[in-house]
DNA sequence: CATGAATGAGTTTTCATTCAT
DNA sequence: CATGAATGAAAACTCATTCAT
């Protein structure tokens, strides 16, 4: 992306600043404060204030299309894909909880349009790649198909969406890696075809004796 | 609850402007305007703008709790009682719109410390709830027991929350409960014990004979 | 008009602001400052700084149109109305020079087609007005007919106009009132069919003799 | 005058911006955006805004003093110059719209002293100049002589600028140079001595017969 | 000759809240 | 129970100008 240093820098701190305190805290003067300018001088970099909002959102989606193209272009299965691709999500969050705060909280950028149409081609998005991937883990036979794909996507993201707010309001207070892999290892019992008939093929076979 | 006419009236006009641009938009000047009276008028009736956030969320609080009281005390099986409470809550979205607009936005009540502990107890009450629910489906042999409860209760919640999330994004463009009630029906799927051993104890009988 | 005593007080100070420097001079901070209020107190009588320029333009047009009203309704010659009509308008001017500094200053009111369409329809008036003067005025032989009458209103409001220019650029250092009577004589000594025609009618008379 | 190019450049797009939306549209953040430099470089070229404005009023110093040069020093009858002039001048401002629109802007100019005080000067020497030749018109009995040569001036700059106003106000909507000799020949026939007596003594010659 | 970065002072306007009535 | 009038604080943003490069 062509942000200056400034700009980058000007994104991280509002990401901090929405996260400590919602939009609320997001004002010229505590982005000025905290990267220690005045506050005529933030815009010079940007704008406006939406323009920094704008920003934070491209950020963000060339993050998540970053970590999309690593994730799902492996030669592997496709839950395996669906999970290195939350693992690296989560790996980001851990290393910068703000953006967790943020990135999940549609109603920060509701208030102009553009951004809330940003939003929601962000989010379509996503949901657009899972359910590709989860499409194909059904033809491979890896995914389970006695329920609709879009299902499928919405509880594989609800939840992850669902741990990452938890995560949040716990103040971070616990270790989102670990309970996202535990996590995981259940969705995949959940959802994999074989795991299900693996176990029930054995009692089959013993019935069979 | 012992809200007078006009504290009902705020809360009720004050959900509907968090709903319409965020907290933003929930100003004094707002609220007064759309009740047609004064701005000091409001301070009659709530002494500040969070103790009026504070009602907002004691009335959901209300709501729920009477709501899931009527769904969970009923002697139908665990996954109907979850059923019972999620499509009452989707009847009550519904008809109040605004409603789900506010409710799962956790930032609104961010600012203020009295507020974003309320709102983690409430969402803790939720989940205190359904993992009880929960816990008994599994006693009774209703719901799987290869994945740890509180998974169990993460994916019911996620799901439902995330749809409606989608709900308010596509700015309710869909049938709520028509939705809701497909997504339930995978979920039962997914988390119901007979339905796979069923599945499976059929085909067993074949081999039997 | 039906403005409060506040309102009238800002349209008062912000008359004289305007006069005293441009409408660079008229910022809120300078009126709230001029009526001995903090700035968001202007807020609670205008809702914003162009009502006031606006309310401004409504007061000048309801003067105007009094005297106009005044003037023109008086069983006189024509001439003497538009006399009785300019003679009064310098009254008001010398008795409030500020208002004759920003009357003539179209360009303050052009930020806003609000504002400018406003300054259009009064000067519009204005002219009407006095075309309709003259009109009679020569049908009763009272002004000469070899010009236009247009070119008569252009005259007449043009002389009168540049009066007032200098008299504000010379910062008030003459007697408008006094200049003004001496340039109606001029005008009259014009613009009169009988002044012109008697004068020659004597001549000719001397002649028949 | 020894104005740069770039000099030139920016007194240019200056008087167009201020034609555009008075003063408050003169920034120096304009004028760089218009002439496409940074903010900094138009002081390069002067030294304040104030500057400009100045060179502004030199500009059109300049102009017209090379105009009343060109038309007054021809060897015609005093109303054919003074003609000449107001001719030009139109020309002048039918290439150019944005001069009428600042150049009778005076109150543009009353923020800083210098500024007022050269706009007096300029308006004073066009007075003068014209005042100049009326008297000469008056001694080659031309010019009519019943009424002070200060106000013959008034009639004819009032009727002049009035008609420019009107120009402006109507957004350039009517072809100024063709109305403008049109109210030239109403002012003839009102000024000019020969004019009336000619009128009358074809009457009397009539009645002498 | 030009610019990127910055700034102090100021702009209009909104906010939650108070107080006398 | 209500309001008109007010306010300190702060919001986003603009202004003319400076300075190091």
């Amino acid at each position: 992306m062509d942000f200056t240093k400034r700009q980058k820098e000007i994104i991280d701190v509002s990401i901090r600043l929405i996260s400590k305190g919602g939009i609320q805290e997001l004002t010229i003067k505590n982005i000025s404060k905290a990267i220690d300018v005045s506050e005529p001088a933030i815009y010079r970099h940007f704008d406006s204030k939406i323009d920094i909002l704008l920003a934070i959102l491209s950020y963000f989606e060339e993050l998540t299309g970053d970590i999309s193209e690593k994730s799902f272009n492996q030669e592997i299965s496709s839950l395996s894909r669906i999970e290195d691709f939350f693992e690296r999500l989560m790996d980001e969050f851990t290393e910068n909880p703000s953006m967790a705060k943020v990135i999940f909280s549609e109603e920060i950028f509701q208030n102009d349009s553009r951004l809330s149409e940003k939003v929601v081609a962000i989010m379509k998005g996503h949901h657009r790649k899972i359910l590709e991937v989860v499409k194909e883990g059904r033809e491979n036979n890896e995914i389970r198909k006695d329920i609709p794909e879009k299902h499928i996507t919405m509880f594989i993201m609800g939840a992850f969406r669902l741990l990452i707010t938890r995560w949040r309001l716990s103040d971070f207070g616990f270790d989102l890696k670990e309970e996202g892999k535990e996590l995981w290892n259940s969705m995949k019992i959940l959802l994999s075809l074989s795991q299900s008939s693996v176990n029930y093929q054995k009692r089959i076979e013993d019935y069979l004796l």
